[in-house]
DNA sequence: TGTATAACCTTTGTATACAATGCAAACCAG
DNA sequence: CTGGTTTGCATTGTATACAAAGGTTATACA
């Protein structure tokens, strides 16, 4: 199948920047990715605009394709948006729902708490990503999925850190996290619009903090800095 | 130029789409619309690949492109969204904008109200379509401008009649949109989001009821059913 | 006459060759 | 040596030819 080849590229792209394989604000090379993937320039392209649309990348005239880039401006941005977003797609996943669409919920969460316990970062953060994609087919609102779709892109890659936890005490965190997805699903289950908001709130809290850790880490300790550094200073 | 032709095919495509001269469901024809534009298929491919990325067009695989469907389950979702996602994109707007983009929303609305004072309905959409997408630009939220793009498409379509008045009465609604376009360009002028959001609840709901009479007209006379139809009814 | 199958034709998808654009390095003039 | 121009190269954009998929019609057989 030459399809599958078209198809493969645009998952493994996806994945690769959600991963932050491919970092922000890189240069894609057409030819290279065609050799990658076996495809011509033809094809590729299709896949390149498709993930333009989706937000993943930007494309420039006569420039070729930037992998979207995650600047202090639109980081502002999102923790401004977050809540919003996800609390309204959130309410309505548990109005509109559908049964299938929660299994298949149930079956994202479970490879995702099986990534989590075995602390393979890559897998449990791209798992929490289809996660909450999921939660926002269920909310059968395409207006509000474009946001979350887009939302979803930047929070993945923020919170990479998030699941290769350096001390135990971060492994709680993340089983929390997972604890959490468990209750969200219920209250789906239930038809709970108010509690649906009201744990994802608590998720976003949970995420946030780990979110802020990464962005604005604790400050290197003074004393390396005046013995090895402070001297060099202008 | 041969790159100009490409953005012509775009802008007419979606200007096509709006106005409805293109009815929602439709097929698209690669060959024709190559034939039109004066392009090839690579290009105009490229074309329709964008489109679909934001949302006029859905591409089905070996099947071509159709125009975004309106149905009526959609339309449920685009009233009960409207409002949350307008308001806060008005009050980011408020805050956020430049002065070069309120000169640049100064214009627009000009050539808005000229195209409504002399009742060029197709003109007088696409400008108003115009002015609440540099409305989302002033926002600078990338998440909540994917939503609101994704609403303008469905309200020009929905509001195409808005701007057909059919009675004297119906004109002075639509100089009472007009005006209210003033009075929301002096609240993000003011950065006041309060005001903003105010004032855009009230746009709103004149829109909303406007749509509404398209969507669910008068309903014909009772005589004349029974005259003319009822005999023939099953 | 109804159905199934096969050949054809229309439409979509892919590869490749060619054109055009932008960038960079070399070259020339001041 | 410096600023600007030009030429060449690398990359992007477009056209066209070819391959593959889907649908339709005609024909054969039950």
């Amino acid at each position: 199948m030459s399809g599958s080849a078209k198809i493969q590229c645009l998952d493994d792209l996806r994945n690769r920047i959600l991963s932050l394989d491919i970092a922000p604000g890189s240069d894609l090379d057409e030819l290279r990715l065609c050799d990658y993937y076996g495809i011509s320039r033809t094809p590729l392209r299709e896949v390149l605009q498709r993930l333009a649309g989706e937000g993943f990348l930007t494309l420039a005239d006569n420039r070729g394709a930037k992998v979207a880039s995650m600047d202090f401006g639109v980081m502002r941005v999102f923790f401004q948006t977050a809540p919003l977003v996800y609390a309204n797609i959130a309410s309505l996943a548990a109005e509109n729902r559908t049964s299938a669409q929660l299994d298949a919920l149930r079956d994202i969460q479970s490879r995702f708490a099986r990534a989590a316990k075995s602390e393979q970062a890559g897998d449990t953060a791209l798992h929490n990503h289809a996660f909450h994609a999921q939660i926002g087919a269920m909310a059968h609102n395409p207006y509000l999925v474009a946001s979350l779709n887009r939302m979803l892109i930047d929070h993945t890659r923020l919170s990479q850190t998030f699941y290769r936890p350096a001390s135990p005490a971060e492994t709680v965190l993340v089983s929390k996290a997972s604890d959490q997805h468990d209750a969200m699903i219920s209250a789906f289950e239930a038809q709970e619009p108010a509690l649906a908001i009201d744990l994802t709130l608590q998720h976003w809290d949970l995420s946030r903090d780990r979110i802020e850790r990464f962005v604005r880490p604790d400050p290197l300790p003074l004393d390396v800095i005046s013995m090895k550094d402070r001297r060099h200073a202008v």
